[in-house]
Parts: C-alpha cells; structure tokens; sequence
DNA sequence: CAAAAACTGAACTGATCGGTTTACAATGAG
DNA sequence: CTCATTGTAAACCGATCAGTTCAGTTTTTG
C-alpha cells in the first residue's frame, strides 16, 4: 500500500531534521532557537513539536543521522585488497578528511560542548563515532595481511594511535577557528606522516 | 605608598577573576550566568561591570589568566638535564596530567564550543595554550643532546607529533564525558606509549 | 574628619527562548 | 464527498539573561 517502508509520521519529517541539521551545525546547540530551526525548514513550530518531544530530542536525531551517514560512507571494502601501505593511506586521507570537513568539525565541536551539560549525548557520539571507528580500523589491523608486514599486538591499542596521529594540529586550528582553509596537499601529505609513524612503531623487529 | 604594585583597580579585582573562573570551567560560557558569576564572587553585578566592559571581556581575563598559570607551570628547566628518555616522559606525562585534569578539560571544552561565535577566544587559546605549548616541545627538540639521539629534521613537525600522541581515546573520552576517572597508572602508560612511538618514529637510521 | 572613590543591593529594561495553545486550513484515504 | 489526519500562523506564557540605574553604604585617602 505504501510506496515508502514507512513515513514515520508526516511528510515534513525530513524537512524538520534537514533544518535542523543545518542550524544545529552551524550555530550549536545552545544557539540554534527553535523559531529558527522550524523557519528553516519551512515549518510552523507546532509541526515541530508534533514530532518531537524536546530541542534535545530533536538534537539527537540529528546527531544520529549524520553519525550513521558517515558510517556507511566510511570503509568500503575495496580498499582491504590493496598493498597494506596504501590501504593505510587511503584510510588515513579519508579519516582526516572526514575530520576537517565541516560536517565533521561542526558535530564534533557541538557535541564536545554540551557534553557536560548533556551527557548523554556525548556517549552517545562517542560510541556511534570515533569509538566505532576505532574498531573498524581495528579489525583491519588483525587482519592476516596486516600481520605479515606488522607486528601488532594489540589491535585496540594500534587503532588508538592511528587516530591520535590524524587529530594532530591541523585539526586544532580548525577547531579553534585559527585556519578555516585546507588544502587536499596538505591532507595528503598528513597522511604520509601518518602512514610513516605508525608503520615505524609497528614494524617487524 | 602601595603595598601592592599595583592594585588594578579596586580590591575586588582578583575576587572577580576567581569567582568567573570557578562558574565558567564549570558551566561553559553560555551556561553561566552574570549574576551567578557575581555571587560566587562575593561581588555586585554593578561592581563586576566597573571592571569589565561585558561577558566576554571577563572570559578572555579568565582565558589569559589561566594560560599564563598552566605556562608558568609546564617547563621546569630541570627535566633538560636528564636522559633523554626520561625527559621525554617527564614531559609527555605532565602534559598529559594537564590535559586531563578538570581544568585542562573543561578550559577546551569552553574554547572550541565558542570558536564558531566568538573567534577571537579561539584564536587567543590557541596562541597562549597549545601553539605556545609546541614550541617549547620543539625547542626542546632542537637540542644537542636530542640530536645525539634521535634524527629529527623538522621540530615542529615532531613536536606536532608528540603532542598529537598525548590527545588520545583517553582525552577523547574524558572531553565527551564517557568517562570521567583516569587512574595515574594509565597516564604513566599512556606516557611510556608515547615515549616508545616518537623515539620508533625519530631513532637514528 | 571630610571628601572622593569603591562597592552594594535591588529594581528595572528590553530582549530571547522553549514550549503550549487555539482557531483554522490543507491533505489524503476510503 | 467525508472525515480524520496533518499542518499552519500567531499569540501567548513563564522564565532567564545581559546590562543599567540609582540611592545609599563602606572604604580609602589626604
């Protein structure tokens, strides 16, 4: 009967978390009014809050569709058939492109901010972010491939430090609002240097 | 005539600081309010607003104060005379205690939340905290007794690398409040940690 | 002591915000 | 067509907040 699987109540759904990721990014949590969020979306606010129950609700709506976002686009599997030193480069450049788009910086510096006051959202970016990241990258890094060339014992620990060497003053700037602007070079070469540390920690004694 | 140099203006200067300091760490910038400010001070709004033109002015003297205090502290000349090994563990875990710490915490957790509205804040912690921080790394780095061990072409780029390996899941954790206790046996591995991968890293061909 | 400077407390302004309500219009399925 | 669902616009509520004002008190200073 239903040309969709199911609208999950009306067909302003999408719109009201469109707008609001859009505020919500841009502005913060704190910032974003809800007037300005429903204006965005070209919704009255009653529609709003026929959907959900509270700003924070709505908030973690959106957190959640752009953590699941990025999960799918990250890690295609292609990429576990290469050369492992280019497999890690690829995975290296998309990580830090992911970190300092501004998706990427705008959640991260949003959810860092009201972790405090708002607890639950910073577990819940964590678990649904960087700590699933980490553990794919983890799983990569038991892979019998890997183990050829690496000597890695454990995994976790492994995974921790390739991502530590992608956040590194790059990202801080970003963050910080210091540079706004990043070339694909600079990345590209941030990669290299990623590649190269955590190859000359793991290698083969 | 004075006792003190120079009383900046009125006695309640320092009260003003103090109290600001307590409720912005602890509420963020947004969160705390002029008025709560003041009574934690001990202080009148009125008086509050003699010293300082508006909120904001108020959190950069916070801001500055603080990065002075934390500047002040880091770098006891004394570490340069040890074993290069030690030094760079002395170092990594007095970073890393920082970094950990309440205030280390809640002081970026207040910083990149309003880099986006109020980018002169970002600027300003990024100079006097982390990019201050690097240099002194990378002078360190530049020394002679370093030279004799490890083979580092760039300091900046080291010292990047180094401070990069201090921010891990561990800070990442701490600033989105998964977990909010850290024993001081997981700082000192996570020092040995990153004592092990720079020197992999930067050890002589 | 006397005058100037610093401070107080409380009321007040003007604005914003999250959330609710109400009276009404558009939509869409049977 | 009919009627329930879904949406709208705007007023409204209660609360909070940054910043000002002012009449009066305390502290400092000479």
């Amino acid at each position: 009967m239903n040309m969709q699987a199911q609208t999950r109540k009306g067909r302003k759904f999408d719109q009201v978390i469109d707008g609001a990721r859009n505020i919500f990014l841009s502005q913060g949590f704190e910032g974003a009014s809800v007037d300005v969020i429903a204006r965005q979306a070209g919704v009255s606010k009653a529609t709003l809050y026929s959907y959900f129950p509270d700003k924070q609700a709505l908030f973690m709506a959106v957190l959640n569709q752009e953590c699941d976002l990025q999960r799918r686009a990250q890690m295609d599997i292609e990429f576990l058939q290469r050369d492992v030193r280019d497999a890690l480069h690829h995975l290296a450049y998309s990580m830090l492109e992911f970190l300092m788009s501004d998706e990427g910086v705008s959640i991260f510096r949003v959810c860092v901010a009201e972790a405090q006051r708002f607890p639950k959202l910073g577990r819940a970016f964590y678990e649904t972010g960087p700590s699933t990241a980490m553990s794919h990258v983890a799983g990569y890094l038991s892979t019998p491939k890997v183990g050829n060339m690496l000597d890695i014992d454990d995994p976790m620990k492994a995974a921790d430090l390739f991502m530590k060497l992608c956040r590194g003053d790059l990202m801080l700037r970003r963050l910080l609002c210091v540079s706004n602007e990043t070339t694909h070079e600079e990345v590209s070469e941030a990669a290299d240097e990623v590649v190269a540390t955590f190859i000359a920690r793991y290698r083969k004694a």
